[in-house]
DNA sequence: CACTTTTTTGTCCAAACTGGAGAAAACGAG
DNA sequence: CTCGTTTTCTCCAGTTTGGACAAAAAAGTG
């Protein structure tokens, strides 16, 4: 009898339908589009509903409201995001530090031209202070922190990646790829880039890795991991 | 150079008060943290009125409408902004070029985190296609780009900046810069950098300068500049 | 199939907020 | 003191806001 129906996992009593979860990811896309570039406080639940082509009253249908709405759209966002950056590190473990990291940059730009809100998002909610920026923070982005920082660390100990504050440098590897690319609209008309071409996206890689990992690996690194 | 009647639309028949240019003046500060924080879409006249301490009719006196107050608020922020770039460039006019780009990094970083709502305005406006965006890149972004373009590439020619396409070089130091110090709010939760404190400021100068400016002057670079 | 739950639709609301207008008062430069 | 400049106060007409709710439609289940 609670009516903490979050989004759809309390009560199966019946299992969802189809419609539904098409619906919902509707209004997840939606929300997702609309919160990233307008912020929370500049989005209507209106303009989210028309966006996806729905109702508006689906919104409370499905997410209770507004605030419960813009968590499920970041939780959205992240989760195909962590999966991602899962499937480049699952994909190049046997790789060396350096390639397997140079990859995940790859990864992180290509996904981040697929979906630039991932980084809008984060920006329109820092821009002051905010619950959903604290909530952001300890859900989303500290562990994505944490799981990066060591392999920085690890590249600088190697001589691989420059010497300075890791966290500088994973924040600013963050915004020369996500932060760049969520500035599109911006850069065709100003610097003359197009990132819509792939060749863009690999220079924009390439320059990353060469200006944030410019070390090359030593040839005996694999002694410190064999048994 | 044609000052430009941004506010008053007509030539004044007796001088502007003082506390006329007191008004204006808060209300193009209120003006640009309100836009920078909630984006022209978000934010309210009577928000940037009442951050301004002021009466909300006052915009309509001052700056005619919504759309006039930020186009004001824009040529506000970027006038002091490239008054405080101009300044570096003047002080090292005789630095070596490494130099004189490492300097005017470092001023751009310290701008940058005493306003970082000349970032996040931009960001604000690249977040969809709109006639502001357009404005924004014609009158100052692009001319900006334009003065630090042929720099980089002389530093490219040089050897001190790496090889890549040098629009992609200038943007990633701005956002690397710009961008990190926009996220103020986020970095010192999710990362632990303290973007107050004056060391974290020089370690960003010093990391942005030793990643995208690696090389060293060659030794015989006054050739070419000397008559 | 009948039945019951899930999902969608259509309508409504009360309140807040929107950008802006305009008269009149207050102020200050000359 | 005079008169243009600036501010105050009040008003408005329209839109938008997030959300409530009953009833209809659709679909899973036995």
């Amino acid at each position: 009898m609670s009516e903490e129906t979050v989004v759809p996992s309390v009560p199966p009593a019946r299992k969802q339908q189809q419609r539904s979860i098409v619906t919902q990811q509707k209004l997840l896309d939606a929300a997702v589009e609309a919160f990233s570039e307008n912020g929370f406080k500049g989005t209507s639940t209106r303009d989210i509903a028309e966006r996806a082509g729905v109702h508006h009253p689906l919104i409370t249908y499905h997410f209770k409201n507004k605030d419960q709405l813009w968590r499920a759209a970041a939780n959205h966002i992240f989760k195909a995001f962590t999966r991602s950056l899962a499937q480049s590190l699952e994909q190049n473990k046997d790789m060396c530090p350096k390639e397997r990291m140079a990859r995940m940059i790859s990864a992180y730009v290509k996904y981040a031209r697929s979906q630039p809100a991932l980084h809008k998002v984060m920006v329109q909610e820092a821009s002051y202070p905010n619950p959903r920026l604290d909530w952001l923070i300890e859900r989303h982005l500290k562990p994505l922190f944490d799981a990066t920082f060591g392999m920085l660390v690890e590249l600088q100990k190697l001589g691989v990646a420059p010497p300075g504050d890791p966290a500088l440098l994973f924040n600013m590897i963050r915004l020369s790829s996500g932060g760049l690319l969520a500035l599109g609209n911006e850069l065709k008309a100003s610097s003359g880039i197009d990132v819509d071409s792939p060749e863009t996206l690999d220079a924009i890689s390439e320059l990353i890795i060469k200006v944030f990992l410019p070390g090359e690996m030593p040839e005996n690194w694999k002694q410190q991991t064999a048994a």
